[in-house]
DNA sequence: GATGAATGAGCATTCATTCAT
DNA sequence: AATGAATGAATGCTCATTCAT
């Protein structure tokens, strides 16, 4: 009857309260009923709220780098190869894991962000900066800032998303498809 | 020393501080004190905290709408000419007013906007959208759903100024332009 | 029909609930309805729970020593007539603030005292020390440590009341007059 | 490595935490972690923490009142001798078991204190008001109500090994012999 | 019109107590 | 017998809102 992982409810409850109505519009009451616990059995697992969202946004962008960075890029592939993959796989981890990425695109900038935090999503974009920049000096891609086609690309992706997630767009293969062309043409050298 | 506009000095206040801190995130005293007001005078131009943030949405929204009205689209202009219009005059609005867009982009989707709200929110979509579904008339640009071509361009774009706006990235005039060429290689037919 | 000073209400309350129940066994609403105001009226007047004990701490004990020190000890009087004006005083200021003397008889070794409070709490006893120190140099009052002594007649006078307060001994004029005396007699030289 | 005596474990962590904080201020945990044993174990002992308070505090009392009546006060002393020899037990037990004594002391008038702690503390002021109308009656002890000399020299010697334990005074032979001294003086008839 | 003192509902959090293991 | 995870009532405190000035 009771879950044996109480922890994981918790975590669950709170990803989608905190996505849907944001740090401060979720309560800890609302994450208990949710969650199927006690709202006192919260503080077992979690020192306090702000705890909370940090331990929740370090899981998260930890699976989802690490989901990135498990694509296998042999070096004999070219550079667009090699963002087709990677591209993919982040449509992989979107259209299974909706919820964290509207978490993650969510919280991102919110002021409750711990060192921690911060320090990860700085060295999660560290390596997509460091993709970016081969492209740049292999002549395949565009000559900007490698943080600004980042987020013209990862803008372009999430808020599509979102739209999806939200039930407002409606996915299919053919669309998903083009979104890679869509954002690699957007950065490539024509 | 007592300004001519407090409602106005409120809506100011708000936008900044809705859009640092998120709706629950930001207090009513908060409001006030960046206001300079009284906390009580808040309520003499808003009935209450909801009605506040919809009417600022919603001003928003207008202000925003407007602007990209006002463009002048003559007959004679192909269509990628009417994209890079449309486009620079949304640059030059986020240029102009950082904030508004950025409150925007974190309100748009809450749990406490009303239906007019949400009715003018859709009205403006329209508007892009038949943008969107001329050129895929006219075949200059890709046959996927209006919709996500819009936030594909659009996620691009507000993500970027978000960035530049919360001071991670540099703004340059090369940089701009860029942005423009990349969103229109992203949805038109190649 | 609003008090117009509700801080003293504040106080008072806390006063009396503080010195009945201690600093932990009083609760903020228990304070709120004996001052007859809301719960959060006293975050007007009080940063916290322990802010407020310590403030009127301070209040009551400087009220007492205030009351001491007024005390007219002319260079004339020899130190007996020194001693049992100051001790009726004592007993004036137990008659006419009860409650006060209690508050601070029990919340005196608080683990909440702050620095102030303890700060405040020496220099009264240091302007005790120095009168006791003074008797022993005239030899009249036994060779003792000044804090000694200072607390075997304190802890008779303050214990006596406390059972006087309480209503379990009857306070009386002769019971009075003979109490300095018996506090005399056990410091003095015989 | 397990206790054999829980019981004993809880109560001597509950004497101390309780003496220092306060009933109010100490919780079940802070208890339960002091006696290394679960907060679960301390209800295999004690029904809740209002039974605790009193059963600590009952058996506090009659350790002190059997200790006290334990002293051999045989027919030919005089009032005097007798008086010595219980005030030095009182002492005895309070250089043994301070905390028995600054708990006692800061206990008894607490609202949580049930019938039979009452009932106990009221016989053991009887036993201490009959030695003293012993000594109003022979003569020798001042003719004020047995309660208020109780009270005096109680309050005396207790406020006194107070600051002892707290570290403020230092014990000393001469001190302890004098304190003797001083209560005697304060109730006798000179 | 403008204020900010006052309020109490509601928040995050703690803790006495229970109970399955 | 002993535990400590789980609970929810109750705490200290905040804040949207009201209203007397």
């Amino acid at each position: 009857m009771a879950s044996p992982n109480k922890r994981e409810d918790i975590l669950s409850a709170a990803l989608i309260l905190f996505s849907e109505r944001g740090y401060d519009g979720t309560t800890i009451p609302m994450i208990a009923e949710r969650a199927n616990v006690g709202a006192g059995t919260i503080y077992r697992y979690f020192e306090n709220k702000e705890y909370m969202v940090n331990i929740l946004f370090q899981e998260c962008l930890l699976d989802f780098s690490e989901s990135m960075k498990k694509v296998d890029l042999t070096a004999t592939m070219n550079l667009k190869e090699k963002f087709y993959l990677l591209f993919n796989q982040m449509i992989t981890f979107a259209k299974a894991k909706p919820e964290q990425l509207n978490f993650f695109d969510t919280h991102c900038t919110g002021y409750y962000l711990d060192d921690k935090s911060k320090k990860l999503l700085g060295e999660y974009l560290d390596f997509l900066t460091s993709f970016i920049e081969e492209g740049k000096k292999s002549g395949v891609i565009q000559d900007l800032p490698s943080d600004a086609l980042i987020s013209i690309i990862y803008g372009a992706f999430s808020h599509l998303f979102k739209l999806i997630h939200a039930g407002l767009i409606e996915e299919s293969p053919h669309l998903l498809e083009s979104l890679v062309d869509c954002c690699w043409n957007a950065i490539k050298i024509h």
